[in-house]
DNA sequence: TGAATTCATCAACTTTTCTTGATAGTGTTT
DNA sequence: AAACACTATCAAGAAAAGTTGATGAATTCA
């Protein structure tokens, strides 16, 4: 079996964007609260404390991510997780793993030593 | 089966700082150069023509994450993947995925509508 | 219609992260 | 010992990200 492709320049823009949509406590506690169904701002102002712009900056930072979807019902808005973004994510790291049967150390004919 | 525990304040700052570590391009790129194997910090720094101190200080944060460790050997310095660290990031985006069996679309008795 | 509610967006500011060039430490070679 | 090679660290500046308070758009309700 082949190792697996090296990943795109485009790939790795995206990775870089999943990544950091991640990367921050107050989005993690977002998607956190959406694990058990999509929620309303106003729902997820209250239960996170936190102020209401502040709130929609991240989530419009999870959103164009893909991570999650929006629906506008009158006047609220209601946010879920996006399954299959998080599985590109899973299968970012997945790749990410040294190719089975690579030496943790140098193999010999390396640059230096 | 229940559901899957919600994540401590503390696990939320470690996937915080995993998913920090992976959202950048620089090191999303000696990640990959590392997946068939340690490298010095001379062969990451010719293939991705990186300032010596841009690489040092991005390998610094690969490694305060615990996403690689380093074997110094003379004057170089061999960095490599754990992989276990990689597998807790794939643990932790399988934990993120929503509760089997929720419904992607609000349940009633919600705060709004 | 007019007031109130929910939320997105904007500008100004603060904080964090990244880059660059310089310096220093450690080990090697002559 | 002196010169050199490899890398980490530091300080200063640039860039990016996050916060805050204000404003405005859309919707509902009286």
């Amino acid at each position: 079996m082949a190792t697996a492709a090296r990943p795109a320049a485009t790939d790795r823009a995206r990775a870089e964007a999943l990544f950091h949509a991640l990367s921050d406590e107050t989005r993690l506690a977002i998607l956190d609260m959406l694990r058990d169904g999509e929620r309303c701002v106003c729902e997820l102002q209250d239960q996170l404390d936190a102020a209401q712009s502040r709130l929609s900056f991240h989530l419009r930072v999870l959103k164009q991510a893909g991570l999650v979807v929006d629906r506008r019902d009158g006047r609220w808005s209601h946010y879920r997780i996006v399954p299959s973004a998080l599985a590109e994510v899973h299968d970012l790291v997945v790749g990410m793993q040294p190719s089975r049967g690579t030496l943790p150390v140098r193999r010999v004919g390396a640059c230096c030593g």
